[in-house]
This record gives C-alpha cells, structure tokens and sequence, in this order.
DNA sequence: TTGTAGGCGTTATCAC
DNA sequence: GTGATAACGCCTACAA
C-alpha cells in the first residue's frame, strides 16, 4: 500500500480543498492556521492514501534538508562507533539522519567531503576530525551554518563542543598511581598536535604539581601516532633511558597495548614490576592480560550531547556558546599494583 | 571563496548560454549534444565562478536521491564499521552516501527506519539485519526498491546478496585441527535462527563427514546469542558432558572469548589441553593470551561488494541476480595446537 | 480561514 | 546545436 507518488495535491484533492490548505493542515507549525475539520479532512485522506511528504522537495524550498553532516577521521577506529550512534539515536528522535563522512585525517578528503556534504544542503555539522582546518570553519561560519566540535575544542572557546575532560581523566589515572605508592610515574603522550594528546598531557603535568612532585623528562616520551607500534617503541625507550620508575600512564589504549608488548619483550612483568593505566577508548581491552585499568569514557553520551547541541543551534535557539566536557570514570583493573 | 549560492543561471549567463545548455554541457552524459567550444566556456564559467549542482534541486526533477539505506542491527558492533565503511567508500566514490540505520535486532524498530527512509526516497537499500522480516522485502518489491543483502541469504536465492563463505570458513577450521591431529572437536555453534550461525553449524557437519567423522551431539552446543556470557556457559557444559573432547570450533569470537573464561575456571589449559579456533569478527583479538586462531573475513570488501551490486542495480543493469560469497581465510596464532 | 501565484535549481521535451 | 518552456513537489507571501 505505501506506494507513494501520492502527492501534495492528491490529498487536497480528495479533502476537497486547495494544495495549500492541505499543506498548512499538514505542516504542524502552521496547522493552527487552518480550520480544525478541514485539517482533520486534510489528515484523514493523508492517512488513507498513505502520504509521505517529499523531503527533496521540501528541502528545495525551505533549503533544509533534515540532514547533519558528520565528519569523523575512520569509523573503524574503535573510538566512533558509540560516538556515531550516539548522535544518529538523538537526531533520529528529532527526525535528522546524520551523513557520515570519513576523512582518514586527509585535509583533501575532508574539504571534499565537507563540500559534498555543503551542496547536499545539511542543516548543520558535527566535526570528530583530528586535524581542523580554520578553512572549514570559517566557511561553515560565513554560510551561517551550525556547527559542533567532538573531542576537540576551539582555542578561543568561540565554538560549541562536546569532549570528554581529558585533563581531569589523566588526573584520575595520577592519582590512582599516587594512592597505591607510585612516586616515579613516566608517560607516554599522545601526539601533541591532537587536542587529546595534549590535554591529556597538561592533565599529568597538573596531576604531578598536585603531588608536590615535579615532571622527570627523561619519564615522558610523545607518541607520533596513537598506535601500538608507537606505544611499543615509546615504552621501549623509556626502559633504555635507565631512569627508574614503576608506572606508566598512557595516552590511550593503543599505546598501552604497544606497552604490554614492549614490557614483556623486556622481562618487567605487569602490574608486579610496573603499573599501567590508560584511557579508554575501546572495547575488549579489559579481555587482556592483565586486564588494563583505564580511564573510561562516556562516547554514547558524547555523541548525544553533540548532537542536541547541533539540533539547538539549528533551531536557532539564542544563548551563549555551550563548551561541555563529560566526565570520565576510573575503571580499576589488573595492570595496576603498588610498587615494590 | 566555495560560497556556493552560485546557481546553473548565473554560470548560464555567464557563458552567454541559455540554462539548458549549460545543463547539458555540465552533465558528462549529454556533452556531446552541445558543440565543443560552447561546451568549453561553459565549464570554465561554472570552473570560475565555484559552481556546485544542487543535488537537492536535481533529485527533485530526476526522481532519485542519490542516497542509499543501510539497516544493520547496531553499529558499535565490531563486526560492522569495517563493512559500513566499505559501503561508504565505494558508494562515494559513485556520488552516492549512505544513510545509516540502526535497528537493534528490534522487527518494529526495524520497519520505521525502513519506512523513514522509503520516505527521504533512498535509491536502494543494503540490508544486513539479523532478521529480515520479509513483509520489508516485499515492499521493496513493490515499489522496485533495488536490495542487496549482506551476511544474510534469501532462502531461494531470489535476491542478490554478498556474505563470506561461512561453510567454508568452518571447514578451515576443522581441517586445520584435524591436520593437527585432533579428532574429537566441539562445536559452539550461534544461534541457529541467524544465517551465520546455521551456515557455520552446517560447515563444521559438513567438515566432520569430510573426515569421515560422525558429529558426536555431546560435542555440540547452541549458544543463543554471540555473546562472550554464552560461550562462557556453553563451553562450561561441554566440559559438564564429559565426553572427551580437544578442540573448540567457535561460531565466532565473543563465543570463543568465552571459553577462555570458562576453561580457565576449569583449569583447562589453552592450547596445551584444548585447542579454540574461531571466527574472526573483531580487532584486538590478536591480543588475547593466548593470542586466538581465527578465520578472517574480508568485512571491507563485504560491504564494497555490497554497494556495488545495488549500484548496478539501481544503475538498471540486466543479468540475473547476483548471490556473491567472499573467500575467508585462516589466521592460525596461539590457541590452536596438536593434541597431547 | 482559504485560495492564488510564484519559485526553489534542475532537467526533459519540445521547437527552432 | 541551442533556446524556450514546463514541470518535479512543496512552501509561503500575499490577496481575497
């Protein structure tokens, strides 16, 4: 039965009343405009003929088209997926679908898929992409378009965004480490030109100050890349390097992954000789051996407040830029110890 | 400078060329309908001025959105990203996007993101739900709804579909534990009301009568959902049984997840006392102690596949329909070794 | 409260 | 080969 060419005009016509009758009885914020039996007429034969709005040709004249663009580096990178869902659940309550767009952290591909996504008309974007160009941003900015950061934040906090508080989740981590005994703890820093890498970094230099303790620089080493394969060669040199410590706090699960290889390639056993704590970015990581105490994240909640945020600034709704962090959570597990 | 309310009039005009002809030289398929030189000066109008057809504007007069619908259960399952991504690239790469649906294994839920996509006129649909209600089918049907099916078979081959080869996936397994030496295998199979879960079941029968080996029914247990929680229980009850047995043939890998749990309760050795092999859905598997003998599946290429057939499809293309298997292939690491 | 008319940007079908 | 014209389906001043 849903067959739909069924028009705007085969419902007026069968309510027996003009096409743009039939549109304001259809349109909820305009159906007040119109008299209540003849928009109940007008619903009724919508009903029967099983009409569907045309969402092209709507879009073609309100030049909205319902849709958000989503911008996002892989979304086989463990990290997007709840983060995606989270923002497709809450747009699809409002009736928005989200356009994903993977860039693979490519500035090219990023304005492409950003244009495709501009002529496609999206009410707006949400913007998970490591690298940002301000290209990007001042022309969402010049068309009037609304746009919403994740896991990144403008400098200026001049833009909405939604991240989890990366500072405050490696303070977490610290300050597990410095409640078991740990007093020399080494980190390996996520690449500094990301904004989770260097947060996260500020949030142990702070953590450290609040021990009283000042950073060792031969304990710090920044990964290129939240690999395993970095991980493994930064805890790698942080064992060459012959400064002692008992702990490493890790930029995110990758490189504590890379660290686990390295530690045991090394002959320090986990957590017995050296502590690991990390973020949370992905699944399975509690499956290892040992288990890996992290930080853990709220990405569902990240992509929905993400997304409410982007539906207000469609809405046109005024008020103040909203810069919203989440707050992490310990997830005490295996890899962490007192030192010996 | 992309500030794109720059419309096919104004290049039009600017080449000193009616809009039609514009519209023609602008269109690769109806270039040779206008001469050369006008051609020309045409695209270098539309070249200057940063023109970008209105996808909005040409779906509303040709009738197709350019858009697709993908309806998976949910995305934060490890086992789709990689598939979605494959979908999304080689639909990309033919102007196409995807709008993503999550259904949640949830028949109602399933048919209103159908029905809201039938509704923004989506040219096709890839389908790669567990259960397929075939009402959805059906009216697919009816409204000539291109439909490609992903990790999932019409029952009589009536619709083009791209899954890996499950049966045969399962006899690597088992051949690979029966060229170890290993004569008495279990079976964890998945649910049996799932398509993945029968094809593997059918393939480890298939691959025992291949050793001239009866399926001993002790060794086989149903697990009702891929879950880590039921391969822990089914594991537990094959060892419950006590019919000997030294090898697992997991119907995938939260399965075989599971049994790790379950025989290191029991004290069971892996792989020294029991051999797992299991299906490759997930990253990070690798990492697990010990690391887990799998078949892996080329999921990218599912879902490249997959838009490649709706792509032709939708492009109208004769030919019979198309029932397309992608080759698995065996990663053999740690928990599989000879028998004591 | 309802009808009229015009147009969103593009393409298909005519004519010339 | 190119121009004119008319839709595609919907919305919204404006008029009645």
């Amino acid at each position: 039965m849903p067959d739909s060419p069924v028009t705007l005009r085969d419902v007026a016509a069968r309510a027996g009343v003009h096409p743009a009758t039939a549109s304001r009885a259809l349109n909820p914020e305009t159906r007040l405009l119109v008299r209540e039996d003849t928009a109940r007429r007008v619903l009724d034969a919508a009903q029967t003929l099983g009409y569907r709005p045309n969402p092209v040709a709507r879009s073609l004249r309100t030049r909205r088209s319902n849709t958000v663009g989503v911008l996002i580096p892989d979304l086989t990178n463990p990290l997007f997926p709840p983060i995606v869902r989270g923002i497709e659940d809450r747009l699809a309550a409002a009736g928005y679908v989200a356009l994903i767009g993977n860039t693979d952290g490519d500035d090219e591909r990023e304005r492409i898929v950003f244009e495709q996504m501009r002529a496609r008309h999206v009410d707006g974007f949400v913007l998970a992409t490591v690298h940002l160009s301000s290209a990007l941003l001042a022309e969402a900015g010049r068309a009037e378009l609304p746009v919403v950061l994740v896991n990144r934040l403008a400098e200026d906090h001049s833009m909405p965004s939604v991240s989890a508080d990366n500072e405050r989740g490696m303070r977490l981590a610290v300050d597990h480490l410095a409640d078991m005994g740990h007093r020399r703890i080494a980190h390996i820093a996520g690449p500094q030109d990301v904004s989770t890498g260097l947060s996260r970094f500020r949030g142990f230099d702070a953590a450290l100050r609040a021990h009283a303790t000042a950073m060792d620089e031969d304990l710090v080493v920044v990964a290129k890349a939240f690999s395993i394969e970095e991980g493994h060669r930064c805890c790698r040199l942080l064992l060459e390097r012959g400064a002692p410590f008992t702990a490493i706090a890790a930029g995110n699960d990758m490189l504590a992954v890379g660290c686990y290889g390295a530690l045991e390639e090394a002959g320090v056993r986990c957590p017995d000789d050296m502590s690991v704590v990390s973020f949370h970015d992905m699944p399975f990581i509690d499956r290892l051996r040992p288990p890996l105490t992290t930080i853990r994240f709220p990405h569902y909640q990240v992509g929905t407040e993400a997304a409410q945020l982007l539906l207000e600034r469609i809405a046109g709704e005024p008020g103040p830029v909203k810069v919203l962090y989440l707050a992490p959570e310990l997830i005490a597990r295996g890899s962490t110890a007192p030192p010996r």
